[in-house]
DNA sequence: CCCACATGAGACATATTTGTCTCACACTGG
DNA sequence: CCAGTGTGAGACAAATATGTCTCATGTGGG
């Protein structure tokens, strides 16, 4: 029966080609539908094979973005230890995916419409809570809402992804350049 | 001679298209030309009359935004105190033109080509000069680049702007959130 | 009053992208 | 060898936005 291996390959193809979109759309956001097929090395009529069409080729890159983000959360262990170094972890981790985020990010079709992917929202709150919890622990200003934040470290690894794509600033420092500018505004100063 | 009131009256009229159009272009990047006319309450040839098209309608915003930004950083007098309270100021000066700012921000076609305006060079350069004042007279750490400081503020503008456009953060907090949030990050911290 | 001129409305061609379809080709397993 | 299947290439229509044009209208100045 053939029908497995078709539906085996299928599932790798989508992968590369959903990869290989994202890392296009992260340099030219405007690419078309056959600049991503030529990027992916198939035919536009291969990429609308996979996705019924361009939307729904960035909603399905919407969902590899959170759940690359879930991913990071969740190796990060937000919940462990000082609540500053679980962001620097949780920075490092998701390192790879900031390109994709900055493009998602850009992407004011997927935030204007009424109906945004419920992923976002878990996310929010899973990341907001580390700044809570680093607020009730002492270790963070609270001045500045877990809301604010959240969004601030979403824009923060967008400008930085931009940043390293026009070598503005070195792919090696991401993290570090990241983390500690959020960060020094997050962790309370220490009294003199 | 109407030549004089004909051209007076366009130099109105075109001011107030462009802030229109920038007021809704914040909203919905994707506005087509009509609904740019709409919102301006002319029509679309008219408005063809003022910008060859939708390109020289975003040059023209570009400009605009530029223009104001170098306002912004000149009512701030960046040389003049301490870094940080320059940095404030001009968070503060800056934060009616945040939301054409997060537009042009997200507008990638102005990024994407080898030509691009001077202007932002030139405010970079600007902006850049007062942190690394700062880190000269060691008020601003060392460890993070006036570059990526200076993006980074870009970042946190369009961040707050949207977040403000979406109700999660109120309008009257946008300066200090901004500031604060890049200030704690780029402030030295006190010796404990 | 009259004329010049800016405007609005709309028609029209054009360009671009998209979505769908067909067909020939290559590969793979039986 | 051959049938099944995925793929590439390309044709095609449709949708959308854009740029250009004409013409009627209204208004303000001379």
């Amino acid at each position: 029966m053939s029908h497995v291996g078709y539906s085996c390959l299928m599932a790798l193809d989508r992968d590369h080609v959903l990869r290989s979109a994202a890392a296009l759309l992260t340099r030219k956001s405007t690419a078309t539908m056959d600049e991503v097929a030529k990027a992916a090395g198939i035919s536009r009529a291969t990429l609308h094979r996979h996705f019924a069409g361009r939307d729904a080729l960035v909603r399905a890159l919407e969902a590899l973005g959170i759940a690359e983000c879930e991913g990071a959360v969740s190796r990060a262990r937000l919940d462990d230890g000082p609540a500053g170094e679980a962001v620097r972890r949780l920075v490092r981790e998701i390192q790879p995916a900031a390109g994709l985020l900055a493009f998602l990010y850009g992407e004011s079709q997927l935030w204007e419409g009424d109906r945004q992917n419920d992923g976002w929202q878990r996310l929010d709150a899973r990341i907001g809570a580390v700044f809570q919890r680093g607020q009730r622990t002492g270790e963070f200003r609270i001045d500045l809402t877990p809301v604010w934040l959240t969004e601030a470290l979403y824009g923060l690894i967008a400008s930085c992804a931009w940043a390293t794509l026009d070598g503005r600033v070195a792919a090696r420092d991401f993290p570090t350049m990241v983390a500690e500018l959020l960060l020094g505004g997050a962790v309370r100063r220490e009294e003199s």
